[in-house]
DNA sequence: ATGAAAGCGCTAACAC
DNA sequence: GTGTTAGCGCTTTCAT
């Protein structure tokens, strides 16, 4: 049993609250006192309970982090980030993968919420409005606007997708595709493909699109999919990935069927995540500022949580990075 | 301010304790209160709080996860494992990243304490014997022997090592080297490189060893030391990396000096994370079974918690995966 | 079958 | 300066 505060006490010869008192450094001890006090607390090797803290001052200095899975690099970066701040901040962290599945996304919600986190990141949601009104915990989001009520951080998805379209077509594609995530979902990073599209469009250029599956972070179904676009159009010369890790599968099914990178075909990714500076050849790719996402997002949080008014919309840019696929 | 019991309890008219039994289904409870109690709940949007039932049990339902950073994907799988087997079993997860800081480390696992967790994972360790006994708490290791009172789970390093540069020197690597991270910390992962150093001495064949820096994360170091040992020897055909990720720096180094692999060298992994899969060409590597020692590692830890006994020292076998570097 | 009361570990009025 | 006390939200004897 670890020591408590009464054992302080006890040990001392001090009633409990004096002992709270030097805890928390609150009200006029004599330095003797303390210095008993402090001295046990060493001895007795005691740490506060937080716990019993967190239930009397209603602060439990957590935060929840749902994201469909840490296993994704773009959210292993982000969430390295995040946890960066928050300890800064004092914050802990409790971590959740959704796997895109809506119970879990609750269950969490709910778990996080009688918990008494303080607030909840979310880069993952299938759930709706009404659904979040009963949460009525500070709220961040990434990649989706639940509500025009609740704050989100996003890299400039159409610009991203205008950049990385117009880089292709500038270097000299005529006939390019777009291989993205599902648009199926009301996600932000659709407007990704809405940029590919009118930009080939204004440009006269031939394109295709290829969705993966629901949730696109399963890879056995990218190379399906990359497959069939060349078997499709074998003279496609131009790819425009919607995630990094989409276009690392790209880049190695060309090396397999012998097309040449950036010579027969050029590739563009997104997001940035350092695996995209160790493909070969390095990944031209449209970086979000992964970064300043994280501290973004968590100062909105930080700001909600002490009843500040935040700014909903919260588009950051991003940063063509032109390597050596295009 | 969300309901509490009492609210519940002063709405339906009767004493908290009653409205606490429907809660946990205990002892004895008419219907119909049973019914009115529970609509109750709803109608309030009613959730207990879990910091009060924490305090009371001494269960906090969480545990602790302390690893280098969840950016690197090893340790980012790793988790997402983790936390897989963590919500099926109930637990909630605490991400912390110690960046190898001692200080963050030990700010952690003290925080963890203060917060009730019931046990921790640790993938990082600057920490010794002694400052662990302190914290008292059920504890598992990845990667390093603290003691052997701690268990720990790993991939049979040496083992992994030893197929690694047996398959370089059978496919007939006759000048081969090793690219690790730090040798100076007391990791199992270690032993990875003492396999390589007996397999080619074994085989009479000439080897070399480059350490990155201590930690081993920074992919700028890496390329500087892979490019030092390529102007150093340039006739170098065969490399074994330390992990897929300095793997995929090789190949990237390679491709840029247009070194063809694997003909004119070749490169075998360690990990085998899900990026090892999407390089160009497909890297050979050290499977480890990520999934696995997630799984063991928190079912020791739910032995430790619930007092049973458990094995200390637990080695998996890896899976040599060939594929197109070798 | 239900209520009253004590207590988990800690904090904060309020006394003295 | 230090002690007394009530209470955070919940659970669990122990009565009735």
């Amino acid at each position: 049993m670890p020591a408590t505060i009464k054992d302080i006490a006890k040990k001392v010869g001090v009633n409990v609250s004096t002992v709270s008192r030097v805890l928390n450094n609150r009200g006029y001890i004599s330095d003797s006192l303390r210095e008993k006090i402090e001295r046990a607390m060493i001895e007795l090797n005691y740490q506060p309970n937080e716990v019993a803290r967190t239930l009397f001052r209603k602060k439990s200095n957590m935060i929840g982090i749902i994201i469909p899975t840490v296993a994704h690099p773009f959210f292993a970066e982000l969430c390295s980030h995040l946890e960066d701040y928050a300890y800064r901040h004092q914050y802990k962290v409790v971590l959740c993968n959704s796997q895109h599945d809506r119970d879990k996304e609750l269950m969490y919600l709910n778990y996080l919420k009688a918990n008494q986190v303080e607030g909840i990141l979310m880069g993952s949601q299938t759930i709706n409005v009404a659904e979040f009104s009963k949460i009525a915990l500070p709220l961040v989001t990434f990649d989706r606007a639940i509500s025009d009520q609740i704050p989100y951080v996003s890299s400039d998805n159409y610009e991203g997708g205008r950049m990385a379209t117009e880089l292709l077509i500038e270097k000299g594609c005529r006939k390019i595709a777009m291989i993205t995530g599902s648009l199926k979902l009301p996600m932000l990073s659709n407007r990704r493909h809405d940029a590919f599209v009118e930009a080939a469009k204004k440009h006269g250029i031939w394109y295709t699109v290829l969705e993966t599956d629901d949730y696109g972070f399963n890879p056995d179904n990218y190379e399906g999919i990359i497959m069939e676009l060349f078997s499709k159009y074998p003279d496609i010369d131009g790819i425009f990935a919607s995630s990094d890790v989409i276009a690392a599968h790209i880049l190695k099914i060309c090396h397999q069927l012998n097309k040449k990178v950036p010579s027969q075909i050029k590739v563009v990714g997104y997001d940035g995540i350092a695996f995209s500076e160790a493909t070969a050849p390095p990944l031209s790719t449209v970086r979000q500022p992964i970064r300043e996402i994280a501290e973004l997002a968590f100062d909105l949080l930080m700001k909600q949580i002490n009843h500040e008014p935040v700014e909903c919309v919260n588009i950051l840019p991003n940063e063509l990075k032109i390597r050596q696929t295009t």
